[in-house]
DNA sequence: AAGGTTCTTGACGGAACCTTGACGTTCCCG
DNA sequence: CGGGAACGTCAAGGTTCCGTCAAGAACCTT
């Protein structure tokens, strides 16, 4: 929760209060609107993470002004609504205007941080990890590279998915059958192909740097860790 | 709801079967786990636009495969519990370890398919007619124009919706799979025209200018940046 | 009904990839 | 120490995948 800018839009003076203070006790910096009019105003000057947004405003309606800054201000800040009405109805008006979120009073505070939190949570991309790193070895998932040392690296579809599992299980040791069933399900080859990808993986990877990161446990598997273990 | 696929967990037949038929009546196409071993695999092999994913399940349970899902296979695709438990510590639990909504059973199908359909827009970038950029490429939405470098670029629909999967998906790489799935649902042509449509579409983003944007990677997929470095 | 655009199909050459097998080396355990 | 199993190295074959392109079918518009 931590530097989340949030405008509240709520007419009930003692609900925006409760719901502004637990908030901002959560580490959020809060803005308040009573209205649509001076929401308008807010949402034009300031950038906000999210907005909080009460259906049954004085004036304009919280639908009608979520499309509006979905449809005329082309702002896709997420927009959670809070409301009394607990009518499917109200709830499918809700998200069919743009909204994100649909939550109905009186909820739990902490399931409306939550909500903020996971939406926020997306916004920012922050749902997944976006690199594996072992020291200077890093794999981007999404992106499908591996760089060493900042320098991409080229890898076979097969190389590069070793390399995930290896990575994802550092520094734990990985057993042949579990890649090769990992690899191939149950259709694993009948010479052990494992090997020519490994040494290809190896010949990428490892060949041209100083230190070797993949390391092989001969009748045990492989493992990719930092500071290879020598024997005792 | 258009070409949706979806991946439902769940271990209650007859629940499984209410969703799966709503779901595909409304134009998704739904895979079916019940339990999280087959979903691990589906996940692996298939991309799919949402996960609805039941707490209570034989084995492990829904919490611990979302974690999973989010931390070892860096999977962001939006994830919906489905659950009874109501009480708060469940649904913190449940956007604790990466859910993004949390729905109490027994519930409304259609809240359901508007919760559903809220993600899904806001996951392709669908909740302003905003325009896309990748470096020098811009595309809006509302107009139907793609430019690059400023000028207009003469693009046949198709070419147009996949160039906009490529934007929205940009820096990720977007499997075949993917992308013939969002553009034909389950009437996927026999012999791959998308080679075609792709040859097409680099003609016209590419072909006139300085570097290329779109790449591919054989045997993965196709991906849309910036810098499309090369590795040796 | 004609004309244009768009989509699909099929063929071809080439590149990338996976598998296989051979051979030498290392490791483990009797 | 010695033999067998596991491993590293490497090249070659076959398969899959991709870029290219043109022709015909389907679609829409007028």
């Amino acid at each position: 929760m931590k530097n989340l800018s949030i405008l509240l839009v709520e007419d009930h003076r003692q609900l925006a209060q409760t719901v502004l203070e637990y908030l901002e006790q959560e580490g959020a910096s809060v803005d308040y609107a009573g209205n649509t009019r001076l929401a308008r105003e807010l949402v034009q000057e300031h950038h906000y993470d999210l907005m909080l947004l009460d259906v049954m405003l004085p004036g304009e309606d919280g639908y009608s002004f979520c499309q509006y800054l979905r449809k005329e201000l082309a702002l896709d800040m997420p927009v959670v609504f809070m409301t009394a009405r607990d009518q499917l109805e109200d709830k499918l008006e809700g998200f069919d205007r743009g909204g994100d979120d649909y939550i109905v009073k009186p909820f739990a505070l902490p399931e409306l941080s939550a909500r903020v939190t996971a939406l926020v949570r997306r916004q920012r991309k922050e749902v997944t990890a976006n690199t594996l790193q072992i020291a200077d070895l890093e794999l981007d998932p999404a992106r499908q590279e591996v760089r060493r040392d900042g320098q991409l690296l080229k890898l076979s579809p097969t190389a590069f998915r070793i390399l995930r599992i290896l990575m994802r299980e550092s520094p734990k040791v990985v057993s042949r059958e579990q890649l090769e069933h990992e690899l191939w399900g149950d259709l694993v080859p009948d010479s052990d192909a494992l090997r020519s990808h490994l040494y290809n993986l190896r010949k990428a990877v490892d060949k041209p740097f100083e230190h070797a990161l993949l390391n092989t446990l001969p009748g045990v598997g492989f493992s990719i860790q930092a500071t290879p273990e020598t024997a005792q």
